[in-house]
DNA sequence: ACTTAAATTTAGGTTAACCTAAAACTTAAT
DNA sequence: ATTAAGTTTTAGGTTAACCTAAATTTAAGT
């Protein structure tokens, strides 16, 4: 019913609204590089279908619909992704784009029958939560690496998936999911941090640490 | 670069022309449910692109060029079938509609994979040859079954795969690729056949059995 | 050889995306 | 309160598919 691209707005709206509190046409716009005014023009097209609501000049927001479509859309993306590196074997850092083509083309059956392979994972290969078929959502507590004190013991629970050369730089220096981390130094002049992974030293700086999810062990 | 549909029009050529001697704008046209009109319009702009050659008013034959993109796809297709069997355990009858869709998004790399993982099959689960990437194909010498003796030992070596309703029956009385068939006795006057199977006696209409694809044994 | 039926192509039109440029609105700063 | 800057929407246009109806070409039967 919904077209591919609808599906990607739906999915790209509910992520923003996890972030940011309004939804604007320049923020999809930027997201999904599309023009504003065609984001405009489909916003509109959306609004009358019944998946979001829109106040003009102001934002959008995802009706009950429109948030359970956005969760199945992201669902079989996680799957997918799930999918990929524990069957297929590909790497951490190749399969959100690869994931971006098959999560509109996957058949419910093929949900079912990827979430049976992989016993039913709660989890992505990145740590996000995988929702479950009607649309809830799990997610873990964590904060970001460069808020984690000096000294402090953390365990890697999420790592974002937003860009494919970091995500394959931080797999190369060891870091993946559930591996514990030692703070050993904060530096304060450019927020970089010292931490003892693998019983290897390694500076990483506040970038790399904030897109690095964990909790205190 | 080449659209999905595109490849969808030239899987589809390179398929009709294993079968028949001419490719018309007509059975074409039949073949994907497109209109003449559409379809001769879109041979048209293949035919510029250089991926096949159009004789206006006779019929179509695809270049080099053409045949290889043909061969790409159906690869893809017979490499996610065998997938599709094999490691998510989806029936026989279920798989083509699926691969369907699969065909034009799996990347090279993800059809590398796949083949991978199952070992380099040359067959798909119908017994169709899979090319090979560089776009050679090996046909098994086989005849439909109904072409059989009567009293003759026959192995199956692929079924056809146009009608998934006729495949879920054909697996129901029992036949899978590589079983034995007795052939008991040839109908004159409906050319029905009564074969053994399992040590069970079944008769098969001439649809059927013209469906089926067998060796001498 | 002629006529008619069937196949094929062309003509003209639709739809769902997209785009740029221009107009309308909002907001923040004087 | 005004204006300038930024955001959003509307207007008008493009493209790749598709369609139906009409015109053309081929083929087949007398």
């Amino acid at each position: 019913m919904a077209s591919e691209q609808i599906e990607n707005y739906l999915k790209n709206i509910y992520k923003l609204s996890s972030n940011e509190s309004k939804v604007t046409t320049s923020s999809l716009s930027e997201k999904l590089q599309i023009s504003a005014a065609s984001v405009s023009e489909m916003i509109k097209k959306l609004a009358e279908e019944g998946t979001l609501t829109h106040t003009p000049y102001k934002g959008v927001e995802l009706t009950e619909e429109g948030k359970l479509l956005a969760l199945r859309i992201i669902r079989k993306h996680r799957l997918w992704e799930m999918f990929l590196v524990e069957i297929l074997h590909f790497g951490w850092d190749e399969i959100d784009n690869e994931a971006e083509r098959f999560e509109h083309i996957m058949s419910d059956k093929m949900e079912e029958k990827i979430d049976h392979v992989l016993g039913h994972p709660s989890i992505d290969p990145h740590g996000d939560p995988i929702p479950t078929k009607d649309g809830e959502i799990h997610c873990s507590m964590s904060f970001p690496l460069n808020e984690s004190k000096e000294g402090s013991m953390v365990r890697v629970l999420r790592v974002s998936d937003s860009n494919s050369e970091m995500l394959q730089y931080i797999s190369s220096i060891g870091i993946s999911l559930n591996k514990e981390i030692h703070i050993k130094q904060k530096m304060n002049f450019d927020n970089s941090m010292l931490i003892k992974i693998n019983d290897k030293e390694i500076n990483i700086s506040s970038t790399i640490a904030s897109s690095i999810f964990v909790e205190n062990v």
